[in-house]
DNA sequence: GAGAAATGTAATCGCTGTTTACACTCCTCA
DNA sequence: TGAGGAGTGTAAACAGCGATTACATTTCTC
């Protein structure tokens, strides 16, 4: 959070407005979901009047692009701490931790999730920020499936098809749980986190070429 | 669509403007999307004062409800069309056309399939009949599950977990779809549909139990 | 046919995003 | 050092929004 989200300020110019526009709106993200973030109530937050957010931001969905972008900033820093993280060499495994980091965050950022993945309130096609984040995270996948195949680690040698659906599902389970689905589908016994994470890690084996063993009779 | 949206209307009264009220709505989702529905142009739209629409519906939400149920009921019915059309009795292929036909819906009604995914805009949670027709889909689902198990046709046994997997994969397919992730993740020469039928494919054949074939050497 | 119930209108409220004219302050350069 | 423009704030206004209220008209019911 920036220094001073109050009313009371030095000077007649505020000093960081734009970085107290955006603590004000992430803040109100977080209270009230992204749909009911309003400009007006980010700038009384800030302490300015209702015009002044527009000195720095051309429209709301500006504003929005900015708090979209911090968040996918922070979004990228855990997954590749998560990966990072990870002991082994194995690639698949590599792959795993991105999809428990990924599902990890969404789950406990729902409102910051929901801004960068729906995508409507902000402007993706114009933010180099958000798509050099999001491309950044996209090709550490796509090295750890590239270093997979080459060690024939994978069933499929369709990467760029295994790429789509493990996506595919990992986003499913994070919007399941954001759009409230989990209501209907909980497992007894566990929560919607802990239930996401088997299913995951389920999909991972499934993904994962099997070992070879021959029948024993063969043998 | 209803009969007079204009604004020359024979009596004082409408007649039947409460479904006159829902297609209006229906047109203007499908023409700005769901978030760009105004009630003071629905009410415009059907040729009466932006007053009026609060005598049919308490709220906007209760109208995108409306709007929700009618989109719901379509949604159901197509799905059903589309398990009774298969014509093998294998629970797995009904399985499948489910999700053949749920990806199909969603990708040629996306405002309408955003609309009761997302569920931000509609009172869900009161709605029986929204429920009604989601419990539907769902036990049609879950009762092919249950006779897939019974004849030991899948690899897991735990059907729910397979279940959730499943409509993750679906839901992620779907969503990546409306949320304009295929952007990024289009393979070359298929179109976004094509890619999405054809990752379910490979995902049902994945859950299917193989059939036991004995190493050749052994027969 | 009278009166109640239903359903329309018109006017109004407070809220929203955004723009405009104006005011203050800071930075730059002579 | 001091002038002036660039930057950044305010106040007031605009149209459009969801929603409510008082009132008008029609229809239903007995």
């Amino acid at each position: 959070m920036s220094e001073d989200q109050g009313k009371d300020r030095p000077s007649y110019h505020h000093g960081n407005l734009r970085q107290a526009l955006i603590d004000a709106a992430v803040q109100l993200v977080e209270e009230d979901g992204p749909a009911n973030v309003s400009v007006r109530e980010v700038a009384k937050r800030a302490g300015v009047s209702p015009g002044a957010p527009f000195r720095h931001f051309s429209n709301k969905t500006a504003l929005m692009t900015a708090v979209a972008e911090q968040a996918m900033a922070r979004f990228r820093l855990e997954i590749v701490n998560a990966v990072e993280a990870v002991i082994t060499d194995d690639p698949v495994d590599r792959f795993a931790a991105v999809g428990v980091a990924y599902l990890r965050w969404a789950i406990r950022n729902p409102t910051h999730f929901q801004i960068i993945s729906t995508r409507s309130l902000i402007d993706w096609e114009n933010s180099e920020s958000l798509r050099r984040d999001n491309d950044a995270v996209r090709l550490l996948v796509e090295a750890a499936m590239l270093e997979a195949r080459r060690r024939n680690l994978l069933q499929s040698n369709d990467i760029m098809e295994t790429q789509i659906a493990a996506r595919a599902l990992v986003y499913g389970l994070a919007r399941m749980y954001i759009d409230g689905h989990f209501a209907q589908w909980a497992i007894p016994g566990q929560t919607a986190e802990d239930t996401v994470q088997t299913v995951l890690k389920n999909y991972i084996s499934s993904i994962r070429r099997a070992p070879i063993t021959l029948p024993e009779e063969t043998i």
